[in-house]
DNA sequence: GCCACTAAATGAATGGCGTTCATTATTTCG
DNA sequence: CGAAATAATGAACGCCATTCATTTAGTGGC
């Protein structure tokens, strides 16, 4: 936090630049934390920086990529380590479970990953380059790598997703009693999910069902 | 087609109302169909129905709104019927595959759906019944039903977003040098999945391998 | 059968959003 | 040293969802 002089900047270049990329990523990321992702806007943000709205469009294309810089930036807080040391099921368990909890507080990112081209955010590439070389460590056959890794994150994607959802998300109201399995079906999964909430039991029993299912695959593969 | 009087409404309740759930809903997806959901605006739908836009708040609280009553009738589309006749497994496969199809087609409703009660959708109560009428059939313990399908559905989401990602979404462009393993295993990946897309093999592979230890979870469980 | 009430339309207005443009001032480069 | 690029301001623009006052038509209670 520099001292702020109180004198509104005239028009005109400033002697020395007042945004970067960096500066307004990490203006952007302090939003989001403050705010929430409905409290980023460009208007916001510019205030945030002192700024003018448009001077941000010197900087980024668009809001868009301002995101993108946030997404590459969120990739970093996602733990990967365990593919240094751990046995191939170990490190993708905890790597899973890393990812989704950070992109759980990212969710509004989700959507804008899924369709967004790796092209030139150094980061996400950084983990997806540690978790090929720990897949090919495990054995996997080169070509099988990608489609592995794309299916762990789609569920993950998902999962974080499902994460925001409210506990109560499948009470069917008034309709239970036309739909009597799944109403209770439900209960009893509300009740034995005890102190784990109801997403995190359906996250481990899917990440550890995958995983096991995977490992079949790869074992299909070696034989 | 209804022959439409030329002659501008006049303002005030007309004779007989011109509106309803269902008519702005089927409107509302005669509008995706033809533009997107970028295209579906307030202004766009009311124009389609020959409507001023503020009309359709006398039957919708907001656009929120219109799209749960999109998201419950989209429901209708998944193809849940396998679950009537065929093994678990195979009714399991059928009915994602559907389900992803379907919510590839309109995967802006992704992240609305997955934050919305299930309340008051009738359509989408009747689909999860009958799914989980399937996992009891199968053996499943009741407390264990509803993750799973949670598990399963993640996936789903999250490989829908997946398949609005351009082909190459995993090129590293500039950076590929630093990342060889992972850029040799995209490669590969792409090169192997002959005429089936990625995302089609990233599923397949995903979805395979989650129903095989989904059943190992299942057969743990009876013993 | 009237009369109050409610329902359902119009059309004008509102405020917020992302973005563009003309202008100005400063630095950088040939 | 002068031209061009850079990076700020501030005033627009167009689109969006939504609200409000107004008008008209059906509806339920006496």
């Amino acid at each position: 936090m520099t001292a702020a002089s109180s004198a509104p900047r005239r028009a005109g270049r400033p002697p020395r630049s007042v945004l970067s990329r960096d500066r307004i990523t990490g203006a952007a990321l302090d939003l989001i934390a403050a705010e929430g992702y409905e409290g980023l806007t460009m208007s916001a943000l510019a205030r945030r920086l002192r700024v003018a709205p448009s001077a941000l469009y010197n900087h980024a294309e668009s809001k868009q990529e301002v995101l993108r810089w946030v997404q590459d930036h969120v990739m970093t807080m996602v733990d990967f380590s365990a593919f240094a040391d751990e046995p191939w099921d170990e490190a993708v368990r905890q790597w899973a479970w890393s990812y989704r909890e950070v992109f759980a507080r990212h969710a509004p990112l989700i959507p804008v990953i899924a369709v967004l081209p790796v092209t030139d955010a150094a980061e996400t590439l950084r983990m997806y380059e540690e978790v090929a070389q720990g897949f090919l460590r495990a054995g996997w056959p080169e070509d099988r790598i990608v489609p592995a890794i794309v299916a762990l994150e789609s569920f993950i994607y998902g999962s974080a997703l499902d994460v925001a959802a409210p506990g109560d998300i499948f009470d069917s109201g008034t309709l239970a009693h036309q739909f009597p399995v799944f109403t209770s079906a439900v209960r009893r999964a509300t009740d034995s999910a005890g102190s784990e909430g109801a997403a995190d039991a359906a996250f481990r029993a899917g990440l550890d069902g995958m995983i096991a299912g995977l490992r079949q695959q790869l074992a299909a593969y070696s034989s």
